[in-house]
DNA sequence: CGATTTTTTGCAACCGGTTGCAAAATAGCC
DNA sequence: GGCTATTTTGCAACCGGTTGCAAAAAATCG
């Protein structure tokens, strides 16, 4: 079916290595072959087996883009800065779906299998362990949304989460609350750990506001409703900060659903601000990750990791910022 | 730094063929010959080269994902389900972002490059002619959530558009209104054009009800409320269905911004039935989509053609029904 | 045990390309 | 035009596997 290098060779009467050249960015060919070769490629339809060339070269422009991540629909947005991203400097997207898979062997396995040049690991709840098998492996790697570390192994590029922790609890002391409380996603997720020290460690300085703290079974609305509701039933904090936008507006409906009101009875800070919290039927207050950098400056550095694949390994961290709407106000004194 | 056949064969002792069949299922090798070319091959942490076979069996356990809707929540479920299930049948996705690209020349061209067993495209906007070009180019095909037709070309596996058409108008006269409305997605996506049909074509049955229409620019929350707050500058109708469920609840959010109520003031149906339109602080009266049995019969559409790939086109049309919740009432009489 | 059948193994060619090297062709120069 | 420097081209080996075929080894049988 396909037509190869040979018979476009043959009907331009010339060699293989000469349509090879012709096809090869950089290799040196006369104007006359290279009109004779472009002229016979075209009446038969000819386009280059990436794969096969990939043999010789070494290089697939395969990049393995591996998720556990497919419920929260932020990575929606994430996926499609990665697939332009990639798409835009001539690199293919291999998408690799953990779904509850947290060990590495099998991914490392198909992408050696598949020879991608490299892999990004999307995942704010992967540890760093993860994405070090690749590099362990030979695999350039990139884990985006990853958990901070002073002394990164693997690039990493993401948000201080430990400090959003902070901030959000900056928020809430703030506010002149006395009682608030971390409602976190689930507790093995790195980026809920992150959240919630920080939380904590911003709040022990100030022992006179109660505080107190919960993990919900995942990031996705039904786990944050469903532990809201449970907070409920007992006494609840006067403002939360919740793992994230998505597990924040769970959160909110349980509130709504209980008869009270937010911020006016129970206070709400999420983090993220997805498209959907700034929807006037929802209006979150949040805290900003930028996400568009991120996976930006993710792909530049996967770049720049095809040309030199002992590049010191970095760790770029962006702000984040609070994002003022309507589920968030200062306790009346 | 990857371990070839080679290498475990020189190891191992034996020829190359040798241990190529001790990797490829349904060779014969002894029990004996086996065991030696495990050892090496353990002891060397070989693994064979996907791309390397491809090139003598001509399968590469590609399949492309090919998408243009990578803003709609629905489609992150979509991605998830596809993944899940081709992994779990040994193929793995080269996921395609067109953005906004309509012609497909480019992408036809890219799957051919890297041989792809078979392409899926996952679009309910693109014509059918989008997925023809890969069969034109040999290439196996199913067009999940594409427009049903009855003579079909390619396969096509989704929902009967037209007929969701009239069930939401045959909704909105059940209510009892006498002015309803289409408020459709983007005028160029083949799923607005045939849910516009279906739902004129039921009413067209009831001349005494005042029936208007618009499109929005896009399925995405931003363009419903747009169009929504539009319409409300007028006289609005006093229900809508709207193209789908994204649409929908930006609809909502204008409706509530105005001071008017949902459904009191103007009622509405959307079409999807997505995880969100359940949550209580939206609560959509909408049209369900089967997304998981649609993607589990396109994949296995998909494995039946990589054995068989001259299998005669098939349309596979699921169900849809009525989700009744909070968004449409009976008019007071 | 030897003859015959069946299974296992290795050789060598091939899949669709790339690339170092040397020969052939062209260009540059006096 | 003849000579040298440069460019273009083809040959052949190679990338990492698979596979048809025939030789070698093992199994079966009288």
């Amino acid at each position: 079916m396909a037509v190869t290098l040979k018979e476009v060779a043959e009907r331009a009467g010339v060699s293989r290595s000469a349509v090879s050249r012709t096809f090869t960015h950089g290799a040196s060919v006369s104007e006359k072959m290279r009109r004779k070769v472009e002229k016979a490629a075209e009446e038969l339809g000819y386009s280059p087996n990436a794969l096969a060339s990939s043999l010789t070269t070494g290089r697939t422009k395969l990049i393995g883009l591996v998720s556990n991540n497919f419920h929260n629909p932020i990575f929606l947005q994430v996926f499609d800065l990665f697939t332009r991203g990639l798409q835009d400097r001539g690199l293919r997207p291999l998408l690799v779906n953990l779904s509850t898979e947290v060990e590495p062997e099998n991914s490392v396995r198909m992408m050696r299998q598949y020879s991608v040049d490299g892999v990004v690991v999307a995942s704010s709840t992967l540890p760093p362990g993860f994405a070090r098998a690749f590099r362990d492996a030979g695999i350039p790697v990139v884990h985006a949304f990853g958990r901070s570390v002073s002394t990164p192994k693997v690039h990493v590029v993401g948000i201080d989460n430990v400090e959003c922790g902070r901030m959000a609890a900056r928020e809430l002391v703030a506010r002149g609350h006395d009682h608030v409380a971390f409602l976190g996603g689930p507790e093995t997720a790195t980026s809920t750990q992150d959240r919630y020290s920080g939380f904590m460690s911003e709040m022990a300085a100030h022992q006179a506001i109660r505080t107190t703290y919960s993990f919900a079974e995942a990031y996705s609305f039904e786990a944050g409703r469903h532990e809201m509701l449970r907070l409920l039933k007992n006494t609840p904090a006067q403002a939360y900060f919740c793992g994230d936008d998505v597990l924040s507006i769970g959160a909110l409906s349980a509130i709504h659903d209980s008869g009270l009101a937010c911020p006016e009875d129970i206070g709400l800070i999420g983090l993220n601000d997805m498209e959907m919290s700034g929807w006037e039927n929802i209006n979150l207050t949040t805290i900003h990750q930028p996400i568009r950098q991120i996976v930006a400056s993710s792909i530049e550095l996967m770049v720049a990791m095809l040309d030199d694949p002992d590049r010191l390994p970095e760790a770029r961290i962006f702000p984040c910022s609070v994002i003022e709407r309507g589920t968030l106000r200062s306790r009346k004194t």
